[in-house]
DNA sequence: TAATTAAGTGTAAATATCACATTAATAATT
DNA sequence: AATTATTAATGTGATATTTACACTTAATTA
């Protein structure tokens, strides 16, 4: 019988986040060092096991939460791995997500009582199972999202200057793009507000500060674009 | 004890196919009618549970070859289907995964002892469970696959019509393509050989029969192109 | 007030996309 | 043998998009 229930095997099922952040050094990826075996004392993506009574977007939701104190956050399902024995202990199969989130925001006491930690994407620790694997195909998805939607804005705070806008593009697409090419494209998808206030940090004549229009980007959303950079 | 494993609860894993096919009346699914409760007689995708020693990939392979008599067909996971109650015996996640296959290499008789059978796209049966969305998320995939990967070559007979690989593109994208620049952005891939040989079916003149070039797309496939339809 | 620093801005050339209509080859019909 | 019918094959000019590129401005500091 090719499709009984009871026959069939049952299998852990777990969720690991691939939790992506910028600041003014570039694009990171928060990693946790394990406190338990197997590979105790090894970094890992922030993950966890799926509940009885959860949805695979819960776990995740969940999971990010407890690790950085965050609601509300942008993640997308990824891949299934399911390498035999990708995890040496038992078969388990993991379901792999991706968030993004401003790293201003998050808890910090938190990310430090777990032994978590914020690393540059080309400057990571080698990571347990295939959790090296996941990062480097989160990288794409991220890649690839990012000229399919305006996803980036979600890593940024609130208000940002142009040139930091320009720098994360640039990180997440690992290479340089022309500063007036890219604020022309920007600019005439119409989803930012430009504000009055200006930055002072970077510079002496100061940078304006802008917006991410939401109400602009639902409109704009009907007929979705592309953002070619 | 956020991570221990013994007090993690373990899931059914299924494996679910949106099995695509083209022949001259578009693009098509193959669907079986199921003959086990629960949905007895109920249209649905054809599926399977994944094995103790097996990996995903390998069980879309098993469950294609089994229905299909296939082997060597191009497969890729899409998404992870977790609702609670998404199968009423027992909580059962799904992993989907879509495969394009020559419907006129696939093996009819197997198909026809399965109660399998082939439906329009865009006229096919109501599914059990979740399946129809899992559909509509393929449909998706396959029209944004098309637009990077001339993935749609699979879909077709070893030798074909320039005719029958713009209808392909054209049921694909569910919309009309302009010939003439089909035909040019095409040719600009070089990624077909034209044949001496013609097609005589489809009318008086008879129009010239091409092969998919293998090997000058992995040369190609270095610049990863789009193909903007 | 001169020097420094990053911000802000426009245009012309090259490329890609789009819309569009006629001729060519053959088989079937008379 | 000539005519008709059918689908295949082909190119160009107009428009839109993308790319490459350099100087001026505003404010602070020396």
């Amino acid at each position: 019988m090719l499709n009984s229930y009871s026959s069939a095997d049952k299998v852990l099922l777990a969720v690991d986040c691939i939790i992506f952040g910028f600041d003014n050094d570039g694009l990171k990826i928060l990693l946790i060092q394990r406190d338990f075996e197997p590979e105790k004392g090894k970094w890992s993506l922030i993950g966890g096991f799926l509940k009885r009574d959860e949805v695979l977007d819960t776990a995740a939701t969940r999971i990010l939460n407890t690790y950085t104190g965050l609601n509300d956050i942008y993640m997308e399902q990824l891949h299934a791995y399911s390498e035999i024995d990708r995890d040496p202990v038992e078969r388990t199969i993991s379901v792999s997500y991706f968030a993004l989130i401003n790293i201003e925001n998050h808890n910090a006491e938190l990310i430090q009582n777990y032994h978590a930690e914020w690393f540059p994407i080309n400057d990571a620790p080698n990571l347990i199972f295939d959790h090296n694997e996941m990062v480097q195909n989160a990288i794409k998805r991220l890649r690839y999202k990012t000229s399919v939607k305006p996803i980036g804005f979600e890593l940024l705070p609130e208000k940002f200057t142009m040139r930091q806008l320009l720098e994360l593009y640039e990180a997440i697409l690992s290479k340089e793009l022309d500063k007036r090419n890219f604020i022309s494209k920007i600019n005439s998808l119409g989803i930012l507000n430009k504000l009055d206030e200006k930055d002072m940090q970077s510079s002496r004549k100061g940078s304006y500060l802008y917006t991410f229009n939401k109400e602009k980007y639902e409109e704009k959303l009907q007929n979705n674009f592309a953002l070619n950079l």
